[in-house]
Order: structure tokens, then sequence, then C-alpha cells
DNA sequence: TATAATTATTTCGAAATCGAGATAATTGAA
DNA sequence: TTCAATTATCTCGATTTCGAAATAATTATA
């Protein structure tokens, strides 16, 4: 028998939906939040990377983004534009180019960073401390694994 | 004392990251996969939608796939033009356009929907059926509270 | 050393999405 | 009934992202 396959085929179904849902209802509000500095959602990403990390090579930015080479160049094209950062050419390895916050771009992150953050407990206020904790760890496992299968099915 | 309050900004931050790198790693999969028939995501959903709940305004499919209706236009048509579906007029009010699965839209969804549910198992088969269960209960919470809030902060 | 393979970044064109505004039909209020 | 407000759809221009290919530099190999 296996109606336990069949059950578990329309949970996987519906947890793809919920968290579809629930994703575009959270990033709608931290991006409406984070709209209000003239940013967008991957714009503050970089910013704070480069706030949190420092200076970074353009293709590590894309790593820790998930964003294709060439988006990130458009993204960094204007934070530059907007004064946030500089590209800072590496001496050692020519074909490299690092991003680096200006200071301006400092200013701006620690301004609000803890803004953000504030945002963020308002937003996710939907489940307590604890439960945040438990749904971390389902989800990373969740996402480690659709990540490991990601060259087979 | 506000040491809690600190910790909970860490962990929301945390769990937003995580949430966010998990559903890019599930989309990427369920996108690679949906894409060998020819499809994206979306143009699936809206598929998916009719397949199921039947013939529907475009402006209702809008608002269950959480599209713009101005997205929902372009959709349409890429469907439209691909011979899933076509344009019905309503006739009682004539500002009213149903978008109706064609036969062939019909074959196309009865032949990869279980593949569909197949893959999902596999790309959600990080958690067993009962974690799964518990974790659409959070996320669910989460995404309602989260939308709840969407006019206020 | 010369050549091939790899790596980092950019350019370019296409796809997907949005918001504001246009058009047309319907509903509600005076 | 008439005019204002609402509703449904579409058009248009802008934004964001992608993938493929170009360019340039570095590393590995023969």
């Amino acid at each position: 028998m296996n109606g336990q396959k069949e059950r578990d085929g329309e949970i996987s179904l519906k947890l793809f939906v919920v968290l579809s849902r629930a994703m575009q209802a959270i990033q709608k509000r931290v991006e409406a939040n984070i709209k209000g500095f003239g940013l967008n959602l991957t714009e503050f990403a970089v910013l704070e990377l480069l706030y949190h990390k420092g200076e970074q090579p353009i293709q590590k930015i894309g790593q820790k983004v998930l964003l294709a080479s060439s988006s990130i160049t458009y993204v960094v094209d204007k934070l530059e534009k907007k004064g946030y950062l500089v590209r800072q050419p590496c001496p050692n390895d020519r074909r490299v180019i690092y991003a680096v916050l200006t200071d301006e771009g400092k200013k701006m992150m620690e301004k609000i960073f803890p803004m953000h953050r504030e945002a963020m407990m308002e937003i996710l206020g939907g489940l307590t401390t604890e439960e945040k904790e438990w749904t971390i760890e389902k989800i990373k496992k969740l996402g480690l694994y659709a990540k490991k299968g990601e060259s087979s099915t």
C-alpha cells in the first residue's frame, strides 16, 4: 500500500504553495520598508554584505546574494552611481575587482540597519522566538536537500 | 532587560535569510523541472488553477497566483499563443473575460501534473511528512501575520 | 615556453514583472 | 434617469533579472 506516498505528495504540493505565498507577503513588506531608503532588496543585500563582511570581489557578492554575474554588474553599477560603494581593482590579480563601501555607504547602513532589524521583528512577529528557531532548522534542512539534488532530478 | 528582544532580532534576520535561500533553491529546481515542458513557473501556476478550479475571470487568476493585472495579461497572452487556453468574454458582464483551458491544455496538464507532484515530493524530500505538516502550520501563521500588517509598518 | 583551460567581469538582448494610466462596462447615489 | 465611482482588462514604459558570448587575465599542461 502506498496511501502514505499519496499523502506526502499532497502535503508537498501544499507546503510549496504555503511557502511561496508566505515569502511573497514577507518580501513585499521588507521591500516596502527598504524602499523608504531609496533601495531595493537586492541593493540592500549587497550593502549589508559589504557592511558586515567588508570589501568583496564582485563575483563573491554574486555567490552570497545568489545573483548571476551579469546581474551583479548591474546592481553594483547602480550602487556606485548612488555613491554607496566604489570599484577597486585588485593589485594581485588584475581580473578581480573589489566592491568597497564608501563612507557614505557605511553611514547609510549604520542608520538603516537597526531600523531594518526592527522591521524584521515586526514582520516576522507571527511566530515566537522558539518557533522561529524550530522553523529555521526545518527550513534549513529543506533548503540544503533541495540544493543537493540540483543536478540530478 | 531586553536581551530577549535582541535575540529575537537576530533570529528574525536569520529566519529571513534561511527562508530566502531555501525558496530560491526549491524554486530553481521546480522551474528546471517544468521548463522541460516548455513552461515557466507562472505559466504552470495559471494552467494548474484552471485545471483544478475550472475557467476563471482573468482578474481572479491574478488574485490566486499573486500577479499584477498587467502581468496576467502578459502570461495569458503567452498561454493563448501556445494553444493551452482561450479568452472567452462573459455574456453577463461585458467587462469580464474568462480564461478557459483548451483540450490541448487539459491534455497537457493531465500528462505533466502527476510528474510535477512526483518531482515535488523529491525536491521537498528533506523533511518527513510529519515535519512538513508542522512546517506548513508555522509558515502559514508567519505568512498570514505578515500579510495582515501590509498597510501599517 | 607556448598553448589550452579556467576564472572574473562586462556587454547585449530577451524575459518577466510592475505601476500608472487608458478604455470600456457596470453599479450606486442624487 | 443621470452622473460619479467602481471594476475589469489592456497598453506602455521602466526595472530587474537572466544566459550567452566577448574580453582580459591567470593557471595548468604539453
